[in-house]
DNA sequence: GAAGCAAAAATTGTATACGATTTTTACTTG
DNA sequence: CAAGTAAAAATCGTATACAATTTTTGCTTC
């Protein structure tokens, strides 16, 4: 029984990008439903990023992970507006579970929540952009370190399979892929310092980098990015904190530099100037 | 009209400790009710750490903020459950608005929600108290340093009045209040330094220190810390941001070593041993 | 009495109804 | 036809009803 929870069905054609598909998805339960197949063995990305919630296992997990999913893969644009039916209608469940879900995220960051005004993906400003990447070069080199000093054969091929797996979505020129999984890669770093306050950090640190890279990412060549992966990966194998703490330090200044964070020239009156061209 | 939302009345002999008045209070909405006098011109304390809760305001809000209070100040002991029915006949509110303040509570982990099973206060165990410490001596300076270099007068002052209360409240013999003024200084400097992402974090792990505090404090004098507080403020006035990094971090190492981390010598086998002594 | 078990009570999970607020639409008027 | 305004629609806020689950209680039996 499809429950029909929508007050109305007839706004379906509103839907922004084509993608979302019309019918009713049959209730949240199965684990890798729809979605993008999963090319390679890695766990599916729902899985990786699934620690910083603190649900109770449930449908209100699962619509945050999924949407959190879709964020971060810019499935979702910031500023897109999620309402609770629609959600609700998307993955047959009732606006209750989907209004955890969205305050859960809203918690995270991920989402903005306005009384009376509904939820959207937030647009994080240049500042904000600034302070999170300056965050991150504090906390992620002294993780790294941590995690050299601890890491173990396992971790190590779970760290070359992460990054195999994005080298293949880069093939398959699936940017969205690639950028969530160079995210996951740091987020396993985080688990395998066993630090889960710092875990914690990072994960809401890493899935803002994602919005922010979707505003204000420049840099042509994303190529650069995996070969700092590989040299902290070389760093980790030969267990030498130092320098993972030294790699990791440089490879987010470098992701800061690939920003264009030059505060936007909008002033009051460029609206004037831009129509007067006509 | 008081909405007698609770199924049934009888049960509000059960509540734990006698300090809970027994008629639901008139809906949450005027600030400062019941809870303890104002003695100084300190801004509430609920107005201190609201920062945190990315909820629109609203009663959930209020809810959230005033249970956060009373862990806080140690009213509430780390482990007391949270009975959804409970907490919104005390604040007059329906299930609803307590359960959306509870699982807001949740995420910024003061909270324990497990599925079927309700809310109750989180009790970090000894590593949790090892991670925030550490993170907090890892992130806290760096903030006072950048605290330190865009300090005004206004601010110098607001930070005096805080030392000042803390003292009335030593004096008051009042430690929960003191205790939750100690971490309101802290999070005042993460507000000075202009970073909204490391003033989030702060404000995170001190509300986590809280129930640590409560869990494991064992120094008998608080004293010191009001005096660590003060050559803080010395540096503040010089501007002296390497000065003032390196006093918060000892500041915090000093605090980490004011707490009883041993891990606790439970092996299952005591349980005889501990009621063999009749 | 202690252990096992069934019924009852309490508590949480979820959908839904209804009121409040915001946003959109349609219409009037200068 | 632009601007303003009122009606309509959509959306969110909250309480409440009912289902599912857990916890407690009371009984039986050994």
């Amino acid at each position: 029984m499809p429950s029909s929870t929508a007050r109305s069905v007839k706004k379906s054609t509103k839907a922004s990008s084509g993608r979302s598909s019309a019918q009713p998805k049959d209730r949240v339960s199965d684990q890798t439903t729809g979605e993008a197949a999963n090319r390679t063995n890695t766990p599916s990305l729902v899985e990786g990023f699934n620690g910083a919630f603190s649900l109770p296992p449930g449908p209100a997990l699962e619509i945050c992970l999924r949407l959190q999913n879709a964020i971060i893969q810019h499935r979702l644009q910031p500023g897109t507006r999620l309402s609770e039916d629609e959600v609700g209608e998307i993955y047959g469940a009732g606006r209750t579970v989907v209004r955890s879900a969205l305050q859960a995220l809203a918690h995270s960051g991920l989402l903005e929540i306005r009384r009376n005004r509904g939820a959207s993906v937030a647009k994080p400003t240049v500042g904000d952009a600034h302070e999170v990447f300056e965050a991150r070069a504090l906390i992620e080199p002294e993780v790294a370190r941590r995690a050299a000093a601890r890491i173990t054969e396992a971790d190590l091929d779970r760290l070359r399979a992460h990054i195999e797996a994005e080298h293949q979505a880069l093939a398959d020129s699936d940017m969205g892929r690639a950028l969530a999984l160079s995210g996951l890669f740091h987020i396993d770093i985080a688990e395998i310092a066993e630090h889960s306050v710092y875990a914690a950090m990072i994960q809401s640190l890493i899935t803002k980098s994602s919005l922010i890279i979707a505003l204000y990412w420049v840099r042509p060549d994303t190529a650069c990015e995996s070969h700092a992966h590989h040299a902290l990966l070389d760093a980790f194998a030969k267990k030498d904190g130092d320098a993972a703490h030294d790699l990791m330090r440089s490879h987010l200044i470098d992701l800061h530099s690939g920003l264009n964070l030059k505060p936007p020239v909008r002033k009051k009156t460029s609206l004037a100037e831009a129509l007067a061209g006509d």
